[in-house]
DNA sequence: GTATAAAATCGAACCGCTTCGATAGTTATT
DNA sequence: AATAACTATCGAAGCGGTTCGATTTTATAC
């Protein structure tokens, strides 16, 4: 069923069967009204890939995302895939999927969905290579990225509040009486794991806790993606150096949990001997062991406002580009509640 | 650029394009390579759309999931739908995803997919509305579901082997002795679900246990999604009534997340006292403490063969419905390995 | 050497929709 | 009464491909 026959059925053209469809121009109310019973009588709905073929907009949003953040065990980044789901669907637009390998080849490798020019812009989430994110800048396509950035390229951005985060975890160990913090992270190259870590140093200078955070024995880093071998090394490390710890922050609830694990093969009873705080709010801080205090991030939320951002930037190439900052939350659980 | 300009520039015309690029009908080497060179050197790619438009062939394909699935805590169908990513991309496919509620309204709320006939064919993963199944098939769109069936519709189908996985299970456990083993379960509506149950029942009558299993002291279901309340209060009301068993079966992971809380809060000791076992070998199997023995799903698996069933349905759709079952695995941890 | 078949190439129609420009009918303006 | 300005509708071109004949060239058969 096409428009053509719409138009037969309704005894007129093409032509005013597309109008009365877009709203726009002049259609009389009784031929308005014509339209739209036979519209709704056989069930029609545009194809879309006429549509694009005529007016060049597809109404896609290519979403992309590296095998390794979709593999992960968190669910961080299908959460904000749910979310922009969600809010696409608002805007009577499709999610594209595609993910990519790290050592992508560009142009051979890139999404199918980039080749066929299949969508009106793009999301990407998570760390990609730069080299993705640089072709898709030169392509000329609407983008927004997710928790990433590149060095010297203005484009729009929607992250969490990384350093607020690590302010209210100090804040909550710091009320306890608790000063000895230490922090475990991964590899600087993702920007919220830096973020974190300047959180950490400035939220302890803050807190008068500074003669601690400058000292280099209450840090541990591995460069590499963030694991729990990452926490099991980086508490075994931290306790080696200061036996005395008080509190370990860890970079994410995964890491988080390595220290749980490693802390408890070590007989130190959590929160009492030393508290454990992750950052993430992942979908497993409550069936750790005690449960894990973390930083709760809305996932959901990033996905939503990255479709928000990126529909308003296809509606309106010029506008000058933003980073939209989601703010986030402390739960507290057993890991870092003293009893 | 488009197809006219690769003609012009390799002066031959488009149809001879077509062809070269579809590797049809006849072209002469010299005139392949030249075009090919061509194409090359412009990197055109045709416009998907308009090939859409021209062959009635979208090269998409979508992927239905319902709302609840997706949100849940455990990465179960994120990792189907990275699977069903990774093999599309084998097939020069695009996914294109969409949740929907359960309460959806149809055919007002199908997704936006289908509504502007934008794929060639579904794919549902879990449950969802059995209304929307019934509304595809009658649209005639190839369909494939994952982990889940409709009474009385010939669907091609992907599944995992739940009944294996339940004969693995009381296989290990009875290796090592243990025989009052009881399964705590939630609804059997999902097919998957009845059927780790019928699995336990079977397996028992194998091992010799039927006395035990037949017992419905050894079962506790409730009528709802399964969550961790469902462990928690599953092992609470088999302990009372059988203050000696010796293992429970929790038909998934976060089920028996939920058992281990509690068994840990009434000081039992795992595996000694009372062996867990999930199913699913979710991605906090190994973060629960003890670390979770599980039957181990091939998500990708599922995902990678419901898309090669998909495609293969779409180039035959008169071909014979199938079932493809995906072989299960077990995976021991601490929670049920005797010391 | 001619008849016939196969190979190579092309022009044009078509897919379903949007939109521009033309046309005609109404209403307002002078 | 003539002109201007809307309002309403439509025909046709065009978006970028594919594919069906038609046509020309080349190879094969007798």
């Amino acid at each position: 069923i096409t428009i053509k026959d719409i138009a037969k059925i309704a005894q007129v053209s093409t032509s005013t069967v597309s109008l009365v469809m877009s709203g726009k121009g002049y259609v009389s109310n009784k031929t308005r009204q014509k339209v739209q019973d036979v519209i709704e009588e056989y069930n029609y709905r545009p194809l879309r890939a006429a549509r694009q073929l005529a007016n060049n907009r597809t109404g896609n949003i290519g979403f992309i995302i590296s095998d390794v953040h979709l593999a992960r065990s968190e669910a961080f980044y299908s959460r904000v895939l749910h979310g922009a789901e969600l809010e696409a669907r608002n805007f009577d637009t499709c999610l594209i999927l595609s993910s990519v390998r790290m050592d992508l080849e560009i142009p051979g490798n890139i999404p199918r969905f980039l080749k066929g020019r299949d969508v009106d812009g793009v999301i990407v989430a998570g760390s990609v290579p730069d080299e993705l994110i640089r072709f898709l800048r030169n392509e000329n396509i609407p983008l927004v990225l997710i928790d990433y950035q590149v060095p010297d390229l203005k484009i729009d951005t929607v992250c969490m509040d990384n350093r607020s985060g690590l302010f209210l975890v100090i804040k909550h160990l710091v009320s306890q009486n608790i000063k000895k913090i230490a922090f475990v992270g991964g590899s600087n190259k993702h920007p919220s794991i830096k973020e974190r870590f300047d959180g950490y140093l400035m939220a302890m200078e803050h807190s008068g806790l500074g003669h601690i955070s400058r000292n280099k024995k209450y840090r541990y880093f591995i460069e590499s993606e963030t694991n729990m071998e990452i926490g099991i090394e980086g508490i075994s490390e931290v306790l080696k150096k200061i036996p005395d710890i008080e509190a370990v922050i860890c970079v994410n609830d995964t890491t988080a949990a390595g220290c749980l694990q490693q802390l408890r093969k070590m007989k130190k009873r959590i929160p009492n001997d030393i508290a454990v705080v992750g950052f993430d709010n992942n979908n497993y801080a409550s069936v750790t062991h005690p449960p894990l205090t973390s930083v709760q991030v809305p996932k959901i939320e990033l996905g939503v406002e990255a479709i928000r951002l990126l529909i308003s930037r296809i509606e309106n190439p010029q506008q000058i580009h933003q980073t939209r900052i989601i703010p986030v939350e402390l739960i507290v659980r057993e890991s870092s509640l003293k009893l």
